[in-house]
DNA sequence: ATGCCACCATAGATATTCTATGGGAGCGAG
DNA sequence: CTCGCTCCCATAGAATATCTATGGTGGCAT
């Protein structure tokens, strides 16, 4: 009914985005979401179905650890922190983003 | 024994950059793949298995058409050209790729 | 007590890209 | 002339990521 976006994410980038979120704070799934959400101005919708797999791989990766808390709503919640190893797994990520988007920019005739 | 870039394209970026290699003279596959190497300066590498299925999805599709000719060598090719219906996806998906890799900039904490 | 919202989770579908492989044909070197 | 190299096309199968759809638990406000 209403008009659907149906703009999905650049394959590949979600765990950066999971891992940038997870710099300052450690945080929960849902507020994972609803943080990617404000600060790309409500552009970058991810879904639960996306989100809940990547953390699991990641914490399988050994680039996340999760501990059980209280969020802020007084509910249960999983909470996610980056590694030593994930935060070399973001920068690592982070320098090919760089370069992948430049390099596409460039084919593209945008400015460097 | 060399060093391996293994440097996957952004899933969903290969369709526009072809697109875009035909903005403004047909092509064969062969010297798309060479083109888009070129213009990135060695940064995209696209593989052949996946360039020649993505042209023929993106033929099914009447986002090009092809023809063969002869290439610059001699050689017999396949050369595709931008349909009015291709240039309208190349516009779309470079609106999309634009809004796309400024909000990851934004999350990323990058310039605007 | 009821309903809503916050929060987690997984299965299955879908789509894209890569790895690996094969083949034909022009051209230059020997 | 034939050998090898590069150009050029093609497909099958694997790997992976994301989405759609669904289900469930448990605070909290009404």
């Amino acid at each position: 009914m209403a008009s659907e976006k149906k703009t999905s994410l650049l394959q590949g980038s979600l765990d950066m985005l999971i891992l940038q979120s997870l710099r300052k704070e450690s945080r929960h799934g849902y507020s994972i979401a609803k943080y990617l959400k404000k600060v790309s101005e409500d552009f970058l919708q991810v879904e639960e179905g996306s989100l809940y797999p990547a953390l699991h791989r990641m914490e399988r990766r050994g680039w996340i650890t999760s501990f059980w808390g209280a969020s802020e709503s007084n509910r249960r919640a999983k909470f996610y922190e980056l590694s030593p190893e994930g935060k070399r797994q973001l920068k690592t990520e982070t320098e090919a983003w760089k370069q992948m988007s430049q390099a596409i920019d460039r084919v593209m005739g945008f400015q460097t």
